[in-house]
RNA sequence: GGCCAGUUGGUGAAGCGGCUUAACACACUACCCUUUCACGGUAGCAUUCACGGAUUCGAAUUCCGUACUGGUCACCA
């Protein structure tokens, strides 16, 4: 009678489930490799936690030698965008994560879009409904919604389970008769579950998680014949062979239901890594990031704000395995690649996602890397958001290279980049285009009283020097000349003996050169500039006044 | 409301019965280095781990209760 009932209610569904089994052997893969995936559903625009959950998917699967796809779970058409999907392929490109197989790059495990599948889902199902252990229901929504206000009253747990579910035991005329009269229906699962029953989730992450068994008879097919994600994800991640599935702390309790359906469909279930959602604080509270409120949520934004794709790599390292950092700062030749993730050092909380952090690892970043790297990314950067800057990179470029250059190979290389973004307003002054753009502007932050007796005497007295050393003992000789003390030790002993110190003096020459209080090496600027540009400036200074 | 999880300094967090006078990083403060700023270095910054109780020779770590925060209870994922 069921295997009647099946044939009714899937005519169409010639292949049985064995014939699919075959097509979906076993991976060939070593002992201990992690088959991972990303299955993101094309509803807007990627967001962070996406691309933490594919990141760490995707180092795990790598470092195991294993397998990282990417499946696209567009079971919901009501709430489908237009290019989501690309969205998806463009994020995980922006930030260097490769996936082996899956959409739109094909692979011996596919299709791995959903909609492509439905025939495998309602082949399953089938089988489900010819055993006995699923069922049609020909409920309305307004039937249903009256059974929720009426447990929702009494206080009872909510949804179609035992006495609720009417129409588990319908009789194939019944059915015959539904059909007949052309009324739609869902596929549900027939709950062998009890809820007084506890089950344990082995979470990778939190650890063993006792739950209530499952008693809900859940639907696996919508009346559109599509299987809802908790159908669709347990005969993927089967058939696909997934070892590890990762995925956000909001599965948690529907844990007892894929359970469930593994055991209903004979499905040895894969392991599960449940992550914690990442936070943001505001005024500070902490919350969820809101794909709707937080701008910084999309992926998207990390591009446009000139944010260096390996920053954003580092930050998801440090954030997912909480001894990354320390291993980082003491491997600094080493890549994100060389380090071994785990689940145990995963934090199970609500994840802090700080710009600040952010900020400080991308300014450890630029400062670790050669200038001609940085002003290559520039460059792609700049030719995107800003062509005007482009230009003049272009233009300036052994100029923007020194400069870059300055105080990078040392021991202790500035820190004063932390995005694209920054290359220019830390840069600008020495391109004359923009420096002379706009008097008041360039020497904004410059208020002090410029003793020119010194300046002029500091150009007389410029040849092309040596070295620093060679340099700097010229400028001392010419502030001690002056009346300003040539260590600032000497003038702390007596300041009233000196007009002030060599400090004062470069930080003269420094604020007409630059026009800023904050630079790399004065001597180095010096070189790049040169000194009749920084005539030229003086004058620019003293005519704006 | 039921169920599940979390709660350690200014911030993120490590630790998961004695090695902790609570790691590390960010921030802040002071000093040192330095031509300035920055970078770097040194030191300071929780006698205490949400609160209350219990177990133990010993608890941030185990147990119970309370509070707060987050998640979840769809023909959405």
């Amino acid at each position: 009678m069921n295997k009647e009932l099946a044939n009714l209610l899937f005519p169409n569904i010639k292949i049985t489930v064995d014939e699919i089994e075959a097509k979906y052997p076993a991976r060939d893969l070593k002992e201990g490799a992690y088959v991972t995936r990303f299955g993101p559903s094309p509803t807007g625009f990627m967001h962070v936690g996406n691309l933490y959950g594919a990141f760490i998917s995707s180092m795990l699967a790598k470092q195991t030698g294993g397998v990282f796809y990417l499946r696209v779970e567009d079971t919901d058409s009501k709430r489908e965008k237009e290019g989501a999907v690309d969205a998806i392929i463009n994020g995980l490109k922006a930030f260097d994560i490769d996936y082996d197989e899956g959409y739109g790059k094909g692979g011996a495990y596919g299709p791995y879009l959903q909609s492509e599948r439905v025939e495998i889902y309602q082949a399953y199902a089938k089988k489900l409904v010819s055993e006995g252990k699923a069922y049609p229901c020909f409920m309305s929504e307004e039937e249903i919604a009256d059974i929720r206000s009426g447990q929702e009253l009494r206080k009872e747990k909510i949804g179609i389970y035992g006495s609720y579910a009417v129409d588990r035991d319908l009789s194939l005329d019944e059915v015959k008769e539904h059909l007949a009269n052309g009324d739609s229906y869902v596929i549900r699962l027939k709950s062998p579950g009890d809820s007084h029953n506890e089950i344990i989730l082995h979470d990778l992450i939190k650890g063993d998680i006792s739950l209530p068994e499952n008693d809900i008879d859940e639907v696996i097919l919508k009346k559109d014949g599509i299987p809802t994600y908790h159908f669709a994800h347990v005969i993927d991640d089967h058939l696909m062979h997934t070892t590890h599935v990762l995925r956000g702390d909001e599965w948690v309790p529907s844990f007892p239901k894929h359970l469930q359906l593994n055991q209903v469909l004979g499905f040895k279930p894969c392991k599960y890594a449940h992550i914690a959602p990442l936070t943001k604080k505001e005024d500070g509270k902490i919350r969820k990031f809101s794909k709707r409120k937080d701008p910084e949520f999309a992926v998207s934004y990390y591009e446009e704000a000139g944010i260096p794709k390996e920053g954003v790599r580092l930050y998801l390292a440090t954030l997912a395995n909480t001894n990354f950092e320390e291993w980082y700062l003491q491997n600094k030749d080493k890549s994100i690649e060389d380090f071994k993730f785990s689940f145990k050092k995963m934090p199970t909380g609500g994840t802090l996602f700080d710009m600040e952090k952010l900020n400080n690892i991308c300014r450890t970043y630029f400062s670790r890397i050669s200038a001609d790297v940085i002003y290559n990314d520039a460059l792609k950067y700049y030719k995107k958001y800003d062509e005007e800057f482009y230009d003049l990179m272009i233009k300036d470029k052994d100029k923007l290279i020194s400069f870059l250059n300055i105080e990078r190979d040392s021991k202790r290389p500035r820190k004063d980049i932390a995005t694209y973004k920054d290359i220019k307003t830390e840069s600008a002054y020495i391109f004359n285009d923009l420096f002379y753009k706009d008097r008041n502007e360039t020497y904004k932050d410059i208020d002090e009283k410029i003793d020119y007796d010194v300046i002029n005497k500091y150009i007389e007295i410029y040849r092309d020097f040596n070295s620093e050393d060679d340099w700097y003992n010229q400028v001392k000789v010419l502030a001690e000349e002056m009346g300003y003390a040539p260590s600032v030790k000497m003038y702390k002993e007596d300041p009233t003996l000196y007009k002030g110190h060599i400090g004062d003096v470069c930080e003269m020459i420094r604020h007409l050169l630059t026009g800023r209080v904050k630079t790399p090496n004065l001597y180095q600027l010096l070189k790049i500039i040169g000194i009749d540009e920084f005539k030229n400036r003086v004058e620019f200074y003293k005519n704006g006044k």
